[in-house]
DNA sequence: TCGTGTCAAGATCTT
DNA sequence: AAGATCTTGACACGA
């Protein structure tokens, strides 16, 4: 089984290689004309673009072919101030380029829309932010040219006190999906709410791609994996199931995620993972980031049974 | 240049 | 019902 490893946006190893440049809504508020506040943004924009692409090329020289988009490559894509603002056109050529180099070096790329995406609100308003969001990080892959695969992380969002009521829902809003968005959603488990079992249920209803979360599901109620993974696998079809994975801050602070991430967090679901006999992507979720990842490949390539295959991936 | 406060989002918990 | 909390990285600003 191969292995391969990724991480989030911020590149330790790259000079100034955060794509996260931003402003606030209060900030640009403060410049009286539209014109200014776009050409703010897209100042912003355009030093992201040029990060993200940085970044892509650092990781092709260190074997990286996983990599987590930043929901924040436009700065306040989806705000009103930001109303008109055509950020496809004005980032050309370089969300082409980006996407050109992705394919060129067979990168896995992806998105994440944070946790105020929800699908499942019972809010119109708080529905049409969520759908207004998941179009925006479409619009990035299709700047791209990158091909409506699954690529946007999504999960199920809250419980508003009934579950099942909750679930339902996100089913439906999805079934009413226009088609370009719904062919990127992949849906996680959460650390508090929706368990593995219940986000495999519902991607086995929808027929859409399980990540899975370990530390997710070690945060919300835990249990054997070795049953449902092969149900996991097999929400990918005939492509390399991805998870997720972090170590906690600490014994008081399970959910946060810590600098690095502890070989013992992944290694006993490698073994276990290994028996389905396929291959498996690991975005790895940690403050350090890059360097948090080689880390654990360095780590996890001293362990028996476990072969380092290149920078970012092991064999086993 | 440093440290501290502010910002943005929505659910959920606390008062 | 209002306010605090959670989360995250970066901006904004005062010292």
């Amino acid at each position: 089984m191969r292995v391969r490893f990724g991480y989030v946006a911020i590149a330790l190893g790259v000079p100034e290689g955060s794509p996260n440049k931003t402003t606030t809504a209060k900030a640009l508020e403060k410049i009286a004309d539209w014109e200014g506040r776009i050409g703010r943004l897209r100042r912003l924009m355009t030093a992201n673009l040029e990060t993200t692409l940085r970044i892509l090329r650092y990781n092709a020289a260190h074997e990286v072919a996983l990599y987590r988009f930043t929901s924040k490559t436009v700065p306040l894509a989806t705000h009103p101030l930001a109303t008109g603002w055509d950020y496809i056109a004005d980032g050309q050529p370089l969300w082409r380029e980006i996407g050109d180099y992705v394919k060129l070096h067979g990168m896995r790329v992806s998105a994440h829309p944070d946790h105020y995406t929800l699908l499942n609100s019972p809010k119109p308003e708080v529905l049409a932010a969520s759908l207004a969001d998941l179009d925006y990080h479409a619009r990035m892959f299709e700047a791209m040219g990158l091909p409506p695969s699954p690529s946007l992380v999504l999960h199920v969002g809250g419980q508003y006190r009934e579950k099942a009521a909750a679930l339902r829902r996100f089913a439906e809003r999805f079934a009413a999906l226009p088609g370009r968005l719904a062919a990127r959603l992949m849906v996680e488990n959460d650390d508090k709410i929706f368990t593995a079992a219940e986000v495999l249920a519902l991607c086995e209803e929808l027929g859409r791609p399980m990540v899975l979360d370990i530390h997710h599901h070690r945060c919300n109620g835990g249990g054997e994996l070795a049953e449902v993974w092969p149900r996991i696998a097999a929400t990918w079809g005939g492509a390399t199931p991805k998870i997720h994975v972090s170590s906690p801050k600490s014994s008081k602070d399970i959910r946060a995620h810590a600098d690095y991430v502890a070989p013992e967090d992944l290694l006993p679901f490698l073994r276990l993972a290994r028996e389905t006999g396929r291959d498996l992507d690991v975005m790895v979720e940690a403050k350090m980031k890059d360097e948090a990842m080689f880390r654990l490949v360095a780590g996890l390539a001293e362990s028996p049974g476990v072969e380092r295959a290149g920078l970012a991936a092991v064999e086993l």
